[in-house]
DNA sequence: AATGAAACATGCTCGGA
DNA sequence: TCCGAGCATGTTTCATT
């Protein structure tokens, strides 16, 4: 799971299309003065190593309906049942992360829901039946900040 | 700020298009039983809308070198300066996230860091300079889930 | 691992319905 | 708002260095 060795020219490929899964792989290559076969070698390259996990358009989730953004710790009544709560959560399509953590919570998920009303019933419906002692919930009225960690520097070897 | 009107072509739209950027429109086309030129017009049309905000290639952060993820409450000395450190967090890379909370925490954000010897020195160097009264850090160990919400149903009328 | 050219596919624009 | 056609542009492959 360790990370891998990036040259220069795979950091230059990565910071152009972090953040612009549209652009055209001509265009990085005339950015970084190689050809486009060598961007689409790489790309696949770094694909194949999963450093790249697909693309993804970013939706407004407010302009889809989705006015209510809420962190929830979960403690579980049986704290071994982690992964099989897990794998029930992964079902729950309002549920978008989910984490294993140090102390205080058996697990932390981040929810959208449609608005407060729906929140509420997705706790009570959803996640309560799943075998929850306790739940506390962190309501988002405002997210300030939402992007992906940037590309800082150079790896450095193994 | 409210939600629009979404018709089936641009909910199929999204559908195909959420979870890949690349995919060519002339294929999401071909899926929607439409001229190309007809996608290109409601793409458009959802980026007026701001419903697209952009696109992006995902990254595994453990690939480029961030094993450590976590979430941290600050409580603020002056709780009134959230809006100017929410400012201030936007300029350290490692803040993925930030939200201004109901309860408890003035700010909740979410950082990526290299290891938990980097995670401290972002807390102590970074972010306590901001005026932070207090912390409270959640490590995660596990991100067992990560998405986009799904584009669930038709938006209802306003 | 990169190149350049060729073959193929897509993106974009415009006139018209 | 959609279609179809035309042209510009991008993607992918392959032989070569």
């Amino acid at each position: 799971m360790g990370h891998h060795q990036l040259d220069s020219l795979d950091e230059q490929i990565l910071k152009l299309i972090a953040d612009n899964a549209r652009i055209p792989f001509l265009e990085v290559a005339r950015a970084c003065n190689v050809s486009g076969a060598a961007i689409h070698q790489r790309i696949q390259k770094l694909t194949n190593l999963g450093i790249l996990k697909g693309s993804q358009f970013i939706l407004d989730p407010e302009k889809i309906g989705y006015e209510t953004c809420a962190y929830i710790g979960l403690y579980l009544k049986d704290p071994e049942q982690f992964d099989s709560v897990a794998e029930a959560l992964k079902k729950i399509p309002e549920v978008v992360e989910c984490h294993f953590t140090t102390g205080q919570y058996d697990l932390f998920i981040k929810i959208y829901a449609k608005n407060n009303h729906h929140l509420l019933s997705i706790i009570h419906d959803k996640l309560q039946p799943l075998g929850l002692a306790r739940s506390e919930t962190i309501i988002s009225f405002n997210e300030a900040i939402n992007r992906q960690m940037a590309i800082l520097d150079m790896e450095e070897k193994d």
